[in-house]
DNA sequence: CATACTGATTGACGAATATCAATGTTAGGG
DNA sequence: CCCTAACATTGATATTCGTCAATCAGTATG
């Protein structure tokens, strides 16, 4: 039994940026800050999110009824969720298994915060 | 000189829906979210909402430079961004005015938390 | 009114995206 | 080993999206 942890390049400069709120953003901060909503900008990706996030492990191949789509589709939004850093894959044997990266996503509700109460590091 | 509001139709049952890591969302629920997420996916949008965001009124001709961006799409944005009922619109006299709709950003952000202590209304 | 100005709308165009069929790849199971 | 199952990748296609030039609509000012 293989395990192999998915790499998940998360070049995050994310933690210690003021909220959207305070002042304007840079051009590079938004472009970041745009990926991640970018993942959740798509009905089908916000489901298998939600299906994701409300279980311990999800495999890939309890995803494609619910969602009714295809394998390809379902693969295919799994790389976008992973490439934002919101979801991490294991792969175990022939199956590969996703979990929600811990902290990711209140890191981004942090920055929609009106004030800025933000925990440092 | 007259003011005019400009109507932004907010046909949110968002108030008193779960957040995204409780269980898997429905596919309207997916589909009223992912527009606001959408309208927060693009990098010159989210320049554009934190100018507005950072003060109280924001005149639609002083969008335009920071960002670089044409007249046009300036406006297209702004309307993409008050449909997501981010932000509204006033008109005094030729002018149109932004500012952010208060707490709908909150209410995005509680969405995403992981425990869900929402407060009711 | 005529002119100038703000900003919304329209139309066009290139780029990005969601989707799936087909194929490739890796890991068991016989 | 060969076969099958799970998932990724590729290629193709239809749709959506970001952008701007051109135009339109409303408003102030002389």
């Amino acid at each position: 039994m293989v395990r192999r942890a998915i790499e998940v390049k998360v070049e995050s400069t994310l933690d210690n940026c003021c909220p959207v709120t305070t002042q304007m953003m840079s051009e590079d901060e938004a472009r970041e800050v745009a990926l991640i909503f970018d993942a959740l900008s798509d009905p089908v990706r916000l489901r298998i999110f939600s299906i994701i996030a409300a279980q311990k492990d999800t495999c890939s191949c309890h995803l494609e009824a619910p969602v009714d789509k295809s394998q390809p589709t379902v693969s295919h939004h799994t790389r976008i969720l992973a490439r934002a850093g919101l979801i991490t894959g294991e792969k175990r044997g022939r199956w590969t298994y996703w979990q929600v990266v811990p902290g990711r996503l209140d890191l981004v509700a942090n920055l929609l915060r009106s004030e800025a109460p933000r925990a440092k590091r």
